[in-house]
DNA sequence: ACCCAGGCGCTTT
DNA sequence: AAAGCGCATGGG
């Protein structure tokens, strides 16, 4: 067990930052960290951990679920503004986790012009096809690991293109064949600065500025990172520039200077935030004649 | 059927 | 710098 106050695994397992996790009907989740099969429960004052052999060393999966994040600290640091107020009592406990790097470039190529939904079953077809078997319990499906870089890079464009990924798939394969080749080497990214690494990953092909963000906030724990997807500019849009044509750059701009040091994090409740409201008001983000709390700089 | 999806790459303005 | 467009696939 490991002890942690506010976290919500429901939230944080479950909104589009991992890809591989499965509720269970009474609350646990199953799912596969570093090539080993895992059931997470929570507890009152913490997060129970069970694995198919016995763990010495937890280390690995604190990590993973940064349990030793101080949350609180973390949420102390965001701007005091109307929607984040409101974003971070709505998705109390939701963190943000470090995924093992490989994974999580591999999952956001994926992740480009689709649906969540979707992308996990991608993800899915391609670990149960072209991963190394991982050790269950009696009575559970079978587990897989994710395919390391170089067992997709022995693949063809073709054995991808049937796990459903489509154009994505000539992508996932070069990225596969530069990260087997150490171009870029994962290992070291997380202690290049934050532009440089982006730089780095922005290289990769079907990597631009989001997917590079979400590999430098969810695998290298770049704090300040910030993934601009459809939803977080719906969000920015709607919040902090009601009634505004904000450029492109404008937003960029804004994002970096507002949310602060913990920007990855402002975004990921922003991002959780407007997903879980009603469809009807999270899509009203155009038509709008009442300015709000806008932002005049 | 039509529209959109945790975008990107390329072309044109 | 920014806007258009195509891209594979699947679900509402």
């Amino acid at each position: 067990m490991f002890p942690a106050r506010d976290y919500d695994l429901a939230a944080t397992l479950d909104s589009g930052q991992a890809f591989r996790w499965r509720p269970d009907a009474d609350g646990s989740w199953r799912g596969v960290v570093s090539g080993r099969w895992v059931r997470l429960r929570r507890l009152p004052n913490g997060i129970a951990a069970e694995t198919v052999v016995a763990q010495t060393d937890w280390a690995w999966l604190k990590d993973y679920l940064q349990v030793g994040a101080d949350l609180r600290a973390i949420l102390r640091t965001f701007p005091d503004d109307a929607p984040l107020r409101e974003a971070v009592r709505a998705c109390r406990g939701l963190r943000l986790l470090r995924q093992e790097p490989w994974e999580c470039l591999a999952s956001f190529i994926l992740s480009s012009n689709k649906r969540i939904a979707h992308i996990r079953q991608i993800i899915k077809t391609l670990c149960e096809r072209f991963g190394e078997p991982v050790a269950a319990p009696a009575g559970e499906p079978p587990a897989f690991a994710f395919p390391s870089p170089e067992r997709i890079a022995r693949l063809g464009e073709r054995e991808l293109r049937a796990c459903g990924m489509g154009f994505r798939a000539p992508y996932l394969l070069a990225a596969a064949r530069r990260v087997t080749a150490g171009d870029p080497d994962l290992e070291r990214l997380g202690a290049a600065e934050l532009a440089t690494a982006r730089a780095r990953l922005c290289e990769l092909p079907g990597v631009g500025p989001k997917i590079a963000d979400c590999v430098l906030l969810f695998a290298f724990g770049f704090a300040r990172a910030f993934p601009m997807d459809v939803w977080v500019l719906r969000a920015l849009r709607r919040w902090y520039f009601k009634g505004q044509r904000p450029t492109p750059a404008r937003l960029r701009a804004f994002a970096q200077n507002h949310f602060g040091p913990h920007a990855g994090y402002a975004q990921q409740y922003l991002f959780h935030y407007i997903r879980t409201q009603p469809a009807a008001t999270a899509r009203a983000d155009t038509d709008n004649a009442h300015p709000g709390h806008a932002p005049n700089s």
